[in-house]
RNA sequence: GGGAGCAUAGCUCAGUUGGUUCAGAGCAUCUCGUUUACACCGAGAGGGUCCGCGGUUCGAGCCCGUGUGCUCCCA
């Protein structure tokens, strides 16, 4: 097969995409092999490819192929997230696009609607996900509103109620005033802001007219207050106690109550309450009895608490009350001030905290063998510094918020009589079976729908259908799943939940090793993010350097523990890296017409042969405990280096016929075998271009992808030591050709002096292409009118025809033996202080001692040369 | 406010229990070079008081203390 001029990885890249997938070579069922499963995180079904799911995918692919050619059976599962509030708002924003409002419409219609855009968009991102290579098995999709998955929400719902791990109550909870519903914690994204420091001051119910002044940055929520509370040690405000105060603009009286949560220092020392606002000032309501004033609507919006601005958002009011409050006498000033303001994850809406009756789960009893099976290693975080954060959020854990007011999602299968009770069980006609009392009675089921993550803590389960149909086949294979790739943001979110709904449910793990992507940054270290544009269009990137190309760009980037910050610059070294494959094996094919069966391996061929098999086999054991820490990057990094220097700029170089030579068959075959057998390794990095040029070499009888690695061959030492030195002294005569400004066309006669000739000359052949070098002679004695060069103990003159610049030879060779003068002066001190020589290991002491003798014996040559300058 | 982590070449990072030839790599930079795989290239070079200070030790990039700067998580 002829290789075109360069390579195009468009076509390759699909033609071989469709070969896998013909193939069936992703598609796993259970077999006696080992299993290794990987769940993907599934993205939001809503979702497009950007750069956390490229970093994320990759390294999922890279270790589900390395499995793969592993001789174990990888099973990769795809599938998508139904993500209740992101799809819901894009529901409802495509419907308001074509005039429909969401108030319009009955539940069921507008869930039709949802469905209709879910398979009409949904989905796009698992497209995409080919286009990079990812070996996925697609018979497996899921979706986490599939049938069967529903129902087993539903069951974990019911099952979790039933154990008195799912209650209802009323509690302060974070409130997305745009999509109106509940949100978790974790849904909270706290960001600094700058703001304003309102210092207001409130009318005292005490003859004369004195005022109290209190400081906040929400001053509209005054409408809700219900106290002012001081700290009881405060002198400022100790007389005040026990007295009233009047709500500024609408005169309501207020107490003045005493409490040592206050911080003295803060504010004016005086903190307005409002409970029904604020989740401290909700704590202090409780503990001191005071009034709940809701100010808020749904929607953000000012109720009747507030006469003179009902209707009007509240943030809209905080910008318009300065002036009323001055005007009416109770702003006494303004200051600019920084703080912390949590926003909607989905909705970036100002988050009001509010009083609410939602579903919760009690996470203490769940959260135990969830964090005993993480300390104790059984399942292992990489890196290992996330186990703290982990700890941290387990020791502190919060009761999780689970009901969301929403229709897109698991619906929650609670129902209500008239009277109110509550009934929890699957459907309708199930609550009449488990609550008798409740037959004829109309009962009507909870509106709200549940968190994607109720969902989604189940999925390396349901995927496998682990409780729809308990102990079937599949799970009991695929489960635990080996490696979690994912993403340190959603470590409470998703992980540390799955971890806890695996041991619930499985009573086991569900997974063993979980690996922690960075998080991806633009070049100067910013986030990437929408609003601030600066996420590049993947697609354009794979179609412009390629996929193989993006992979490694992404790859090479992505320090182990650490954050990714994508600079294009590394796709370009990637795309550049295809080109020097592409080459490599041009050369290769070129040289196939030349074969010649006859004679023998020349020695210097064989001795190139036996080096790059000791080079390839040491790299192969380093990346394969590179690989099993997960540190890709650096394996990648070593794969790299062992073709770009090792195979390329020195073996091929070493066993390239000269001009029009012949090449013989052994050598030839042997190299196309090392070739081979890079490709392979480099594989589960960039599949597209190791596919197809492993096609190229020859005909094979097995695509690359399932070609299994073959056991390590024993490394020679000896003759990677040989190989290092041939390279070293190569390197050094260049350097000296190069700084005495030999022509590199300019030939040159080399003498080597050394004890040890026979080391030499089984590689001289390749010394002499590599320096050019016309002729290798060996001598005894120094070589008049020529460029010394002193290495280790070894001396090489190189003669040439122009004239030699022996002011500088002697500068060099001065600065070199200053050099080592002062490292022996170094190893002398060590020596001959006694309680170095006292304490030391004796190894140390004998290695210092063999650096002292190696010392001398560079200056003795040193010196020799100078001499002969 | 609580917690975690980081600080090594211009940039991004390695550096395994303190001790192999004066700290390594990739990228970038500089010099030379179009020799028939590759200029998306080759050959070579330069570049670091390992954040500051103090301590332990015969010996510290590595251990301890402290200061400074940065990042992330949680409240």
């Amino acid at each position: 097969m002829e290789l075109s001029k360069n390579y195009l990885p468009g076509e390759v890249e699909t033609k071989w995409y469709n070969h896998w997938i013909e193939k069936g070579y992703f598609h796993s069922e259970p077999d006696n092999k080992p299993a290794y499963t990987v769940v993907i995180p599934p993205p939001n079904v809503t979702g497009v490819l950007h750069m956390g799911h490229c970093l994320n995918n990759t390294i999922q692919d890279i270790l589900v192929r390395r499995a793969r050619m592993q001789g174990m059976n990888p099973c990769w599962v795809p599938g998508t997230d139904h993500a209740s509030i992101a799809t819901e708002a894009k529901v409802v924003a495509m419907l308001r696009e074509r005039g429909i409002a969401k108030s319009s419409l009955s539940r069921d219609e507008f869930l039709e609607y949802a469905w209709e855009w879910k398979e009409k968009y949904g989905g796009i991102i698992l497209q995409q996900l080919k286009k990079m290579g990812c070996s996925l098995d697609w018979d497996r999709t899921s979706f986490t509103m599939d049938p069967d998955y529903y129902e087993t929400v539903i069951k974990v719902f019911v099952d979790l109620y039933n154990k008195g791990k799912i209650y209802r109550g009323k509690r302060m909870i974070n409130w997305d005033v745009k999509a109106k519903t509940a949100l978790s914690d974790e849904e909270v994204i706290h960001k600094e802001v700058n703001s304003k420091m309102y210092h207001i001051k409130y009318k005292l119910d005490v003859p004369g007219n004195d005022y109290i002044t209190i400081a906040t940055v929400r001053p509209e929520t005054i409408f809700g207050d219900t106290a002012i509370c001081v700290h009881p040690k405060d002198d400022r405000y100790k007389h005040l106690v026990g007295k009233h105060a009047f709500v500024p603009m609408i005169n309501r009286r207020i107490p003045i109550i005493a409490d040592d949560y206050i911080e003295m220092e803060f504010g004016t020392g005086a903190l307005k309450v409002t409970p029904a606002h604020d989740i401290n000032d909700f704590n202090l309501g409780q503990k001191h009895g005071l009034e709940v004033i809701e100010t808020l609507n749904e929607d953000g919006t000012m109720n009747e608490a507030a006469p003179m601005y009902v209707g009007k958002d509240r943030i809209e009011v905080r910008k318009i009350i300065a002036a009323d409050l001055e005007a009416a006498g109770n702003l006494v000033k303004l200051e600019d001030y920084v703080n912390q303001v949590g926003f909607s994850e989905r909705t970036d809406a100002i988050v009001e905290p509010r009083l609410s009756l939602q579903w919760w789960v009690d996470m203490k009893q769940l959260a135990g063998p969830a964090l005993e099976a993480v300390m104790s290693d059984e399942i292992q975080f990489h890196p290992a510094k996330f186990k703290n954060v982990y700890r941290h959020w387990m020791d502190n854990i919060k009761d999780w918020c689970i009901s969301r007011q929403l229709w897109w999602g698991h619906r929650i299968p609670a129902w209500y009589d008239a009277d109110g009770n509550v009934y929890v069980a699957a459907t309708a006609a199930a609550v009449n079976e488990k609550y008798p009392e409740t037959k004829g009675k109309t009962l009507t089921q909870d509106a709200d729908c549940l968190d994607t993550w109720f969902s989604s803590w189940l999925w390396p389960i349901e995927v496998f259908k682990g409780m729809s149909n308990p102990n079937n086949a599949e799970i009991n294979y695929y489960y635990p799943t080996s490696t979690l790739v994912t993403a340190p943001e959603i470590i409470f979110f998703w992980v540390a939940r799955m971890i806890m709904a695996g041991e619930e449910y499985m009573g086991k793990i569900p997974f063993k090793d979980v690996y922690f992507t960075g998080i991806v940054r633009d070049k100067q270290g910013r986030k990437m993010s929408k609003s601030l544009g600066n996420s590049p269009d993947l697609l354009g990137l794979i179609d412009q350097y390629g996929a193989d190309a993006v992979r490694f760009g992404i790859m090479i980037a992505s320090p182990a523990g650490n954050d990714l910050l994508f600079d294009e610059s590394t796709l370009e070294q990637g795309r550049n890296f295809n080109s020097k494959l592409w080459n490599a094996a041009k050369l290769l094919k070129m040289w196939e017409p030349r074969i010649s069966g006859e004679g023998k391996v020349e020695q210097d061929a064989a001795f190139a042969m036996d080096w790059f098999q000791a080079k390839l086999s040491a790299t192969q054991i380093e990346v394969d405990s590179m690989l099993k820490e997960f540190r890709l990057s650096e394996a990648l990094k070593t794969i790299y280096g062992l073709i770009w220097d090792d195979y390329c700029s020195w073996y091929l170089e070493w066993i390239k016929p000269g001009f029009e030579q012949p090449i013989h068959a052994d050598v030839y075959n042997k190299s196309i075998e090392f070739y081979d057998s890079l490709l392979q390794l480099l594989h589960p990095f960039m599949p597209f271009i190791t596919e197809e040029l492993h096609h190229a070499l020859k005909t094979q009888t097995q695509d690359l992808c399932v070609k299994e690695y073959e056991t390590i061959e024993k490394v020679d030492e000896a003759v990677l030591n040989a190989g290092a030195l041939l390279k070293n002294v190569i390197s050094t005569l260049r350097d000296a050709r190069n700084k005495n400004q030999i022509k590199p066309k300019e030939s040159i006669d080399l003498h080597i002096q050394s004890e040890n000739n026979t080391a030499y000359q089984t590689i001289q052949n390749i010394l002499a292409k590599q320096v050019n070098a016309k002729s290798v002679a060996y001598t005894n004695t120094s070589v008049g009118s020529s460029i010394v060069v002193a290495l280790e103990k070894d001396k090489f003159y190189l003669v040439a025809d122009q004239a030699i610049d022996t002011a500088s030879l002697k500068e060099n060779l001065l600065k070199d033996l200053e050099h080592q003068k002062g490292f022996l002066a170094s190893v002398d001190k060590k020596l001959n202080n006694e309680k170095f020589v006292q304490n030391a290991k004796p190894e140390i002491i004998a290695i210092e001692q063999k650096k002292k003798a190696d010392a001398l014996a560079r200056i003795q040559t040193i010196e020799e040369s100078l001499a002969q300058l």
